[in-house]
DNA sequence: TATGAATGAGAGTTCATTCAT
DNA sequence: GATGAATGAACTCTCATTCAT
């Protein structure tokens, strides 16, 4: 029998930490089963992490990562108007549902009454370029005006709740139906 | 202050859990808590309530009800098109904003893994007007084809999401952009 | 609907109370059990029984009568020896087969570490007879000289843990074999 | 008095457990006073055994296996008829008599209506000769035809039953009264 | 007589974290 | 680096008993 070639203790605890929570929450995930569920010793995991507490913000960093990496797929910052922000709406999308347990994770990490307050995130170097152009978009008129975070809402927020209703098993969306709503979308923000 | 003479005990239980969950979740709320907070012993919350999951669930059943009420402020089902949607999307946003620990709760009953499957309740009676009317939006072509659960979360799940940044203090909406928002949604499901 | 005609309420409490003892022991059985059970309240139990331990008493006291009546069945202490012995002993094993929740319930009362000393009852004054028979029976060596306990358990001790096993379906003993049975227990005990 | 260097925890735990399952039975023995008097913490009870109905069956196991040897001193089974009937008698009765909270303790275990249902152990490897001898007794017609638990009532059951009494200070059997007794349930159940 | 809401000590169990090895 | 036995506060839930009505 071969040992999985995760070279990286920490990774695997990681990874073991995300299948747990993904199923059963925070609260409902202990440190003993990560630890036995990684096949190492409850201490070891308190050498990586210094609390369970940590081990989740560093799940959560490591998955905002991937994330974002997704999200700039086709480099949508240098595509044309408006297909750059149909590329971005579908990066996302597909993300999601092709993650279910980091978008679990991300979904009661950010919504949990955490007592630990969660970490915000700087916004990453490599989202920059993205972000400008939706500035640009917003000064240029193509946008409507409105507070950024309404047009998150309006975007990129649908994508995540329509993902997460897809990973439910809630509905089921093929791709030219996929095109469409992301068009619906463009529509309502559009001026 | 004058402690309100709260005749019926159960309601000041369900108060005080509201309030308790809403700041500390549900796992960070103890029964003890809520009984320390309602000032009655942990026994009596348990003679009115089967366990703390049933305790949450009467809490949901209730604050659904209440919604539903305020979804149908202004009898939407009968105003004439668009106005019924804007109507609706509007009510359902000024609910979340004038009562955030319900937005809050039902938030966190719907998303939580919880060990306790959540209870899927029945479309209740008074909404049937509007839903049908909906239907009938449908079926003449107003609103584009799509299945339900889309056109749910280009509209009321928008407003959701808003709501739930505004009581964050994320986000600060007055009047007049409200009603573009709205208009918005309404621009990306109407035909 | 008519209501039983046990117009008696503490004699429907302790029957409720034996149902459910013999089923899941003391410690199994909740008082409010019992209320519920017997379609009285809680209030009325105490009423009657300063206590769940007083009640409990009164159930033993109230079995051992209905015991020793059973033992007396036919008259045993005027029968010829050593006819008197085997009718005692087949008394005492057809009252436990045919009493399977008494038979449990003077199991669990003699032999449970209960908080509260069990009580120890008077030799019934009907019983008095058959044991001046035995003591003849000692006396006139017709009985091996031995203490009066061990008698017990080499005869009606025997018939106690048969008819457990029997109640419990562990054997099946007919007629004929019980005759039998009770004849080597004569065995052990005649001179 | 020196305290007992005692390496295994798991050990004194079971101990301890002994101890006070047989003053205050299953129900009157909380975890918390098991763990006080065995100087641990609760949590390691609970590291060692999976619930407290796995401590009490450990505790079960442990001890038929005590006296599953004990019955068997003196190579019962290559002895010559009746002697072997009689050695095993005595060797339970003896055993029994020398531990005495083991004898409560099954005493209790067998016949409680235990919530789990208690564990049936298979007859264990050493006791198979014996019960082979037993079995050739019975081929051979030197012990009457009977259902092999009837046999066990007529003669276990009863130096059980003496062993309790005596433990309970009932009675006071010497030596000789005990031979004979053996004797007595001898003539019960030879043919 | 009769009710059942109310109490609260105490039960079994969990689990984040520590630390001697 | 690595282990896992050990801790104990805190959790959910139970139930004998009381008492205002």
């Amino acid at each position: 029998m071969v040992k999985p070639l995760i070279a990286d203790k920490r990774a695997t605890i990681l990874n073991t930490a995300l299948d747990l929570i993904a199923e059963h929450g925070f609260q409902g995930t202990p440190v003993s089963l990560v630890a036995k569920n990684s096949d190492v010793s409850i201490g070891i995991i308190y050498h990586y992490f210094a609390s369970k507490d940590e081990l989740i913000h560093a799940l959560y960093r490591q998955i905002k990562l991937e994330l974002n990496q997704a999200l700039l797929q086709g480099a949508p910052h240098i595509l044309p108007w408006p297909e750059h922000l149909k590329r971005v709406w579908l990066n996302a999308y597909h993300y999601y549902v092709a993650h279910p347990k980091q978008t679990i994770f991300l979904e009661q990490y950010e919504n949990s009454p955490y007592q630990i307050s969660w970490e915000t995130l700087e916004v990453a170097d490599n989202l920059k370029p993205l972000l400008e152009r939706l500035q640009n978009d917003f000064a240029s008129g193509l946008i409507k005006p409105m507070p950024f975070e309404v047009f998150y809402e309006l975007s990129l927020g649908v994508a995540v709740s329509l993902a997460r209703r897809q990973i439910a098993g809630n509905i089921n969306l093929d791709e030219v139906l996929l095109h469409e709503i992301a068009e619906s979308c463009f529509q309502a923000v559009k001026n």
